[in-house]
DNA sequence: CTAGACCTTCCCATCATGGGAAGGTCAAGC
DNA sequence: GCTTGACCTTCCCATGATGGGAAGGTCTAG
């Protein structure tokens, strides 16, 4: 199996591939004559492994330990679950921030009446000139 | 004033306030006859401008066409609240991307005992060899 | 035998930011 | 005056994950 099929049967791109070995997260690949890499089933397996890990957004590495309890027999579970809570605990950071800014903008936005004229208290607000926002909810 | 004092002002590094004048976002600042940059109140303004911008997640091209509306005395507030609602709906996207990451991972480490034992479902989903989960709630 | 669909390596770009080297400038203290 | 240390300058490189593209080799179907 070349390149192109393996990127078609796990969905990591040619490229990607050829990345992932460069950094050391996957083995070097079989060569043939032609110097084109051969892939075989547990290479396919392991990729779709670093696809899926990817798609829960773990990064390169995290992935390289998962890797590595994944080919560990003895590991425990509770070593998985340690990484994958950090790994949410990543997650939640990143989307309190989102989550920050969001509140943020939508309090500026509720605030500006979007017409014609030029005085706006998103632009006030970033230009540090805005007066204090008073709610009357 | 100098680069160092302009950034101490603003909070943002002088490593990238001389990358914001590269990159055109802030015009070329004046020299001294050392060389040295010269950051008057003006300057420091724009500065703290694109913090805040860049604190609530807007992107250095965003940030561009802001500088852009704040210079325009003729903007309509309605051009900034469209700008500022385009950037909210990138931030939910992301924050719905994050989220359904967290869920997924969330589900998995529910059901993954977390013991000395080697079975675990986390490692066994992402390896693509997991059963069907049932949830039993 | 040729066309085109692959493959190879290599370099460059993104986005926002920082690190660090090599060298110039300036102010304070001796 | 001279040294020291804290600034400044430019330039190059790195991050993380990914893609674009060039120049050239290989394979397969017609």
């Amino acid at each position: 199996m070349q390149i192109g099929d393996a990127a078609k049967a796990t969905g990591v791109s040619a490229k990607m591939i050829r990345h992932y070995e460069s950094i050391g997260l996957i083995p070097e690949a079989d060569r043939r004559d032609s110097n084109y890499r051969d892939y075989g089933a547990g290479d396919v397996h392991r990729l779709g492994f670093i696809r899926r890990a990817r798609d829960l957004g773990f990064s390169i590495d995290e992935i390289r330990e998962l890797l590595r309890l994944w080919a560990d027999r003895s590991r425990s579970s509770r070593d998985v679950k340690k990484l994958t809570l950090t790994h949410i605990a990543e997650l939640d950071a990143k989307i309190a921030l989102l989550n920050e800014m969001r509140a943020s903008l939508a309090h500026l936005v509720h605030c500006c009446n979007g017409s014609d004229r030029p005085d706006c208290p998103i632009i006030e607000s970033l230009a540090g000139t805005a007066p204090l926002t008073h709610h009357h909810h």
